[in-house]
DNA sequence: CACAGAGTGTTGAGTTTTCAACACTCATGT
DNA sequence: ACATGAGTGTTGAAAACTCAACACTCTGTG
């Protein structure tokens, strides 16, 4: 897929926080740690994480700012496609029904609609 | 979410193979490894998968064969879960969206069909 | 029954992760 | 200028991971 080292347990879990923040400073990803180490950890494991090529960092004033070097869009992409292949066998059909399922209640109408609208344009691009 | 203890690298990988074939033996899960490991390195991370409690085995003759303990839909609702609120942000919409893109080809008329129907059901189940 | 083959268990050691403690740097306020 | 606070970097050691080597168990076959 990319050729970049695998990651360890916190590391994974860095990763997860940033891309759900897009970016942030290593305080910022402490605070979101389940179970969080001390300070100096974090920054470890920020510095390792930048040197295998998984983060990139700004200095922003006094302090840096860490985000993802892989585009957002393409670790979404190479999420989603794991969970379909490993969990629902690459059944689209299965996935979507879980999704459903998943934001049954904070689903406006509005978004359904939309929704629906995909899956016509789908029809008209899938070969 | 379920109290286990948590995964290194290659536990998780072969967690995600039983997923995937959903029972399985230690040679059967090895051929499926990316990198594999030798024999008995499968083994020692079987036993620890085994005594963490994420998986469960059954002799089966002369071998072991290996499966999730926790249920197969539940793990699928967390996988799901989990990619949804980390590179989603939690909107179902962008992840049908992605989802859609992704099956895109062998996604056939039927299946279009009974995911428009999900949705229509939906509408009236929601709260 | 013995033996070959396939599969499993255990041990111990090299490697990687994880982290606390401590030192440093840079702004800001006094 | 200096103290303070907020942020960062480095080190070294404990813990966890990974695995090869070797010993074991079971099943079927001659």
């Amino acid at each position: 897929m990319s050729q970049l080292p695998p990651l360890s347990r916190r590391e994974r879990e860095v990763m997860d926080v940033l891309y759900e923040l897009g970016t942030g400073t290593a305080v910022q990803i402490r605070e979101r740690l389940a179970d969080p180490p001390t300070d100096s950890a974090v920054r470890s494991i920020l510095r390792i994480l930048v040197s295998k090529r998984h983060l990139e960092r700004k200095p922003d004033g006094a302090r840096y700012v860490y985000s993802p070097t892989m585009p957002v869009m393409r670790a979404r992409r190479s999420a989603m496609h794991r969970v379909l292949r490993t969990f629902f066998g690459g059944s689209v059909e299965g996935a979507v029904s879980m999704l459903l399922e998943l934001g049954e209640g904070d689903l406006t109408p509005d978004e359904r609609e939309r929704i629906r609208k995909m899956i016509d344009e789908a029809e008209e691009d899938g070969r």
